[in-house]
DNA sequence: GTCTATAGGGGGATAGAC
DNA sequence: GTCTATCCCCCTATAGAC
C-alpha cells in the first residue's frame, strides 16, 4: 500500500521532469523504466498508458497549483510578492536541467496529443492566467501595479512571455530568461 | 532542373508546414511523402536526413527574413509600422491553422534535437532579436515608442511573449495571441 | 527521380508466469 | 508488482532496379 504510492510518486516525478525536458513525443516508458531499474512493463501496471500518466502528471500540477494559492503564505503576500512568487516558480524551473513549462511543451505538440490530455493542459493554462488577473486586478487596485489594458490581457502578456522566454533560454541562455522577467517587473510596479 | 528545384521547394514548404504544426519529432517523412503522392524513399533523394531537411527549412526561413528585413517596402517604414510588420508575421501564422512560430516550437524539443539543427534554431532566434532590438532602439530614439529597461530586454519580452501567446492559443483559442499583441502594443506605443 | 524491398531500431501495449 | 516474451505499428535510412 505504501510501496504503490511512492512508485506511482516516483514515476510521476520522472515523467513531469521528462515532459519538462523533452516534451510528449520526446520521452517513452522506457526511459522512467530505465531510471527505475525495472522493466518497461512495470510502469504499465501502475499506469495503463502513456495518456494516463500524462493526465495524472497535469492533475497533480493542477492540485498542487490551487493548494499553494490557497494557501496563507501566498493568498496573504502583497500583490508584488505574489508575482514574485509566481516568476519565481519557472525561475527554478529553469535552474534545474533549463525545464519548460509543462503548458508551453504540451501546446507545442498540442495537434498530436490524446484528446483527455489537451483538456488537461487548458484547464491548467485556464487557472494560471485566472489567478494571474485575479493578482494584477488587486494590484492594480491598491497601487502598487500600473499598467494600460486589462488584467487580462496583462496576465496572458505576462504568462506567455515568461513560457516564451523559458524555451528560448534553451538557445540564448539562462540571462534571456531573467532580462524577461525584470523586463515584465518594470512594466508592471508602479514608480 | 526545374523538376527538381520545384520538388524541393514543394517538400520544404511541407517540411516548414508541418513543424510548425507538429514540431520535429511530431511529423515524419511519410508525412510529405504521402502529400506528395510518392514513396518515403524518394523524399530521402532530395534529403537525405531530417536533420539536412530541418536545416534547410530554417535557413531557408532565415534568408526570407533577412531579404525582408532589408528590403525598402520594410526597411523604410516608421518603427510602429514595423512592430506591425512584426506582428503581422505571427497573425498570419495564427490564421494558417493555428502554426506556432518555429524557434519556439524547436525549442521545446531542444534536447532531443540533432546539434546541427540546434545552431539554425539559435541563429534565427538572435537574428530575430536583434531585428526587433534595433527596431524599439530607433522607435525610443525618435519618441514613437516609450518604454522602461533595455531595447534588447524589451525585444526579448516581445518577441518571447508572441511565442508563447501562439502556443496558448492553440489551447485557450485566437483571442488570446491577440489579446496579447494589443498588450504589446499599449506597453510600447508613446501616448 | 521514383520505385520496391528491406534493414534495423524504437515505440506503446498486453498476456501470462512468478 | 515485476518479470519475460511477444505483438504490431511507425520510424529513419539504404540498396538496387527501372
Amino acid at each position: 500500500m505504501v510501496k504503490i504510492e511512492n512508485s506511482k510518486r516516483t514515476i510521476l516525478n520522472l515523467a513531469e521532469s521528462l515532459l519538462q525536458d523533452r516534451g510528449f513525443n520526446g520521452f517513452s516508458y522506457a526511459d522512467i523504466a530505465s531510471a527505475l531499474n525495472v522493466k518497461n512493463a512495470a510502469i504499465h501496471y501502475h499506469f495503463p498508458s502513456k495518456e494516463a500518466l500524462a493526465i495524472a502528471v497535469i492533475q497533480r500540477y493542477r492540485e498542487r497549483f490551487k493548494l499553494w494559492i490557497n494557501n496563507a503564505r501566498i493568498k496573504d503576500l502583497a500583490p508584488q510578492e505574489k508575482l514574485n512568487w509566481f516568476f519565481k516558480i519557472y525561475e527554478d524551473f529553469r535552474v534545474n536541467n533549463g525545464k519548460v513549462c509543462l503548458v508551453g511543451a504540451l501546446e507545442v505538440e498540442f495537434n498530436t496529443i490524446p484528446d483527455g490530455l489537451k483538456k488537461e493542459v487548458e484547464s491548467l493554462n485556464r487557472e494560471t492566467l485566472a489567478w494571474l488577473e485575479v493578482t494584477l486586478a488587486e494590484g492594480k487596485k491598491h497601487g502598487a501595479f500600473q499598467f494600460n489594458g486589462t488584467p487580462a490581457s496583462k496576465a496572458a502578456l505576462i504568462y506567455s512571455s515568461v513560457q516564451g522566454s523559458l524555451q528560448m533560454a534553451r538557445a540564448l541562455g539562462a540571462k534571456k530568461f531573467r532580462e524577461v522577467v525584470e523586463q515584465n517587473k518594470m512594466d508592471v510596479l508602479a514608480a
